[in-house]
Order: C-alpha cells, then structure tokens, then sequence
RNA sequence: CGCGGGGUGGAGCAGUUGGCAGCUCGUUGGGCUCAUAACCCAAAGGUCGUAAGUUCGAGUCUUACCCCCGCAA
C-alpha cells in the first residue's frame, strides 16, 4: 500500500521499520521539528527521522500542521491509501484526517478506552496496574477516541519500569501496525466503536516526580519511582538538596518502625543500604542519585555520601 | 557561544590560608570464631585528566586543551 508515516520518537521508529520491511511503499515521512537537545543544546535529528534519511525516504518537518496549506495539499498530492500515526506530538486537522482512502491509523499505548492521550504506558505503571496493551485505530477528531481495529495485551512485571514496558510495547506495536495494514488491505479489518467508560492518560507535569510521603503509601511510591523510570525519576529533598530515586523496593517494617515520622531514614550505612520510613511500608533504595551527579547503586553512593540514619526527606 | 557540576589508588568521596596524598569500601595475606557478608591485625595499589606558567615548593594559584556528568528539552 501506499503510505505516509507520521511519527517522532523512537517508539515510533520500530513501527516505521516495521511497515517498512513489510514492503509497503512510504511516500513520505512527517516528523516533529528537530528540537535543541542535550548539552550544548546541540539540535539532532529525531529517531524517525533518521530511519528515514538511512533509507532515503522523503521527509516533512512542518512547524505547524494546523491551517498550513501547504503542507496539507503537498499530502494531497501524494495520494495515500493509508496515513500511519505512531506517536507523532501533534494533533492532526480534519482535513488531512480525510485524505487517505482507506483512513488514518494511528497505534496507542493501552488497552483503549483506557488511558487515552499522551501519557498511557507511564500512567499503567503509576497506577500499578498487572496490563496492559496496544490498541490500533482508525482516527477521528478527539483525542484517541477513533474505532479500535486490532488490540494485544500485555502484562506488567512488578518491578517493570515505562522504560522496559515502553521497549516492549513499542514491538507490539510495530507488529500489530503491519498487521493491522494487511487487514485492512484485505477488507477484513475490524472497527469497534470505543463506547462510553474511558479514562485519560494527560501528559505528566512535573510536580509528580516529587514524593509526598504524607499522602502517598510505600507501594505508591514504588510505582511512581518504576513509572517515572528512565524520563524523570523521582525525587525528595533531603538537608535542602534534591535526590532522586531510580530503583526502590518496598519491606515490611516493624510496629516500632511504623511509628516513625514518614520519610525518616531508619537505617544507612555501606553494608546495608538506604531504609526509609512510608506510609504502611519501608522503602529500600536501590539506585540514587544526588544533585549534579549522575544515577549511582546506593552502596557506591553511601560509600562517599553520608546519609545519617534519622534525618528527614521531604520537601 | 543556554545554565551549572566534576576529573585524586579497583569503587564512591575528602583534601582547610600552596608545605610529607587521606577517608569509607573493595582486593591480598594473616588472626579470632562452631561459623559468617561480622570482628581484629598487616600489606599491596596514585606521573592527583593533559600541556605550559607563577613559586624555594602546586592536588591546591594562572592560562589553554581533552574527557565526563547534571539541569533544561
């Protein structure tokens, strides 16, 4: 089929090496705009878009999609059978929804009607969820709310993080995009309305990487930490500097223990690691990581950093 | 020229106004112990990122360069 992709990340990418492979015929790629990055705030080129210069493809960076004629008309001109939406960053208008003979289709990350919008595979760890999964769709106007063509489920390990989900996912994803292709090549595609019970998966902010230890559990607290894990990690200030936690598990504690502050270090030194006080639970640091200084096994970290036993994390 | 932190034995760090290079841990050997990742004793291991400069003397001050990291996205 005659495709344009449409897609920034490299979840993304496996989805276009995927269709590419299957040896449907990419008209073009549309990207999101190659943003400065890194230190030095040196501009590379997004995964897609390097996919897409390896295998010369022709390639979009519009700025803006949104009233852009041009663009919308040089889509026109290319006439697509089918536009692939894989993680794109921005929302399509009607009018290039209505382009393609046989849709747009785009692949999410969950079991939709859940998690719709930006953030779904961060949310189903948040949240602790056992599973969750890849849905692909014909879109519409809304926000992931397009008819569901083909689903696969998967599950979340305990100690998963979106990282590792996201790595899996993004699999399924490019497997269950070709599929989805061939079925609807062939006229067998499904198409499930979504129905009415759904829930939103918006963009993270930042005040969620901070830990309040007053409000949250120790399983909570693990869940954001795995959750967060690799974009922002998850923080606590302890004596005015900001620490983050990349890795905890969570143990029982002891009556006594459990009368202590929440957030109270029960337990440091270069033996046994780094204990913390939560709500109905201990937390045991596994990987941290100080201020200007970069992720660390809590035994190398307390080796050099004194954590004493009894201060308080907090805000 | 976006902002900032840092390069010191294998690991993580300290090193005060320039004056013998240290700490915690690991490693090796020995001891104690029913036993141990516990405890005790001993040892090995560093051209202090590179080059130049100031100085009687530089890990420490000056200059240039290389490399690493964090924030921000």
């Amino acid at each position: 089929m005659k495709i344009i992709f449409m897609g920034t990340p490299d979840f993304a990418k496996k989805s276009l090496e995927a269709i590419y492979n299957a040896k449907h015929e990419i008209l073009g790629v549309v990207t999101n705009v190659d943003k400065p990055k890194g230190r030095g705030m040196k501009t590379i080129p997004t995964p897609v878009k390097e996919f897409a210069i390896e295998k010369k493809l022709k390639i979009y960076q519009p700025e803006k999609i949104k009233n852009n004629i041009e663009f919308i008309e040089e889509i026109k001109k290319l006439k697509p059978d089918v536009i692939c939406v894989v993680a794109y960053g921005k929302i399509l208008p009607k009018e290039i929804l209505e382009i393609p003979r046989l849709g747009c289709i785009n692949v999410h990350g969950s079991l939709l009607p859940q998690y719709r919008g930006a953030a779904p595979i961060q949310w189903s760890i948040i949240n602790g969820d056992k599973k969750t999964g890849i849905t692909t769709m014909y879109m519409d106007i809304g926000m992931d709310t397009g008819d569901m063509i083909l689903k696969e489920e998967v599950e979340i390990g305990e100690n998963e993080t979106t990282g590792e989900l996201w790595e899996k996912l993004s699999k399924i994803g490019a497997k269950l995009l070709v599929e989805t292709l061939e079925k609807i090549e062939n006229g067998t595609a499904p198409r499930v309305p979504q129905g009415n019970e759904f829930s939103l998966a918006p963009m993270l902010d930042k005040e969620i990487s901070k830990i309040d230890w007053n409000n949250k559990n120790a399983n909570e607290i693990k869940n954001l930490v795995r959750g967060l894990n690799p974009i922002m990690g998850t923080y606590s200030f302890l004596n005015g500097k900001k620490i983050k936690f990349w890795k905890v598990e969570v143990i029982n504690q002891t009556d006594k223990e459990e009368k202590e502050k929440n957030g109270t270090v029960l337990k440091s030194n270069t033996k046994e690691g780094l204990y913390i006080k939560a709500k109905g639970g201990t937390i045991k640091v596994l990987e941290i990581q100080a201020e200007n200084s970069k992720k660390m096994n809590i035994l190398d970290f307390l080796r050099g950093n004194e954590i004493k036993e009894g201060s308080q994390f907090g805000n």
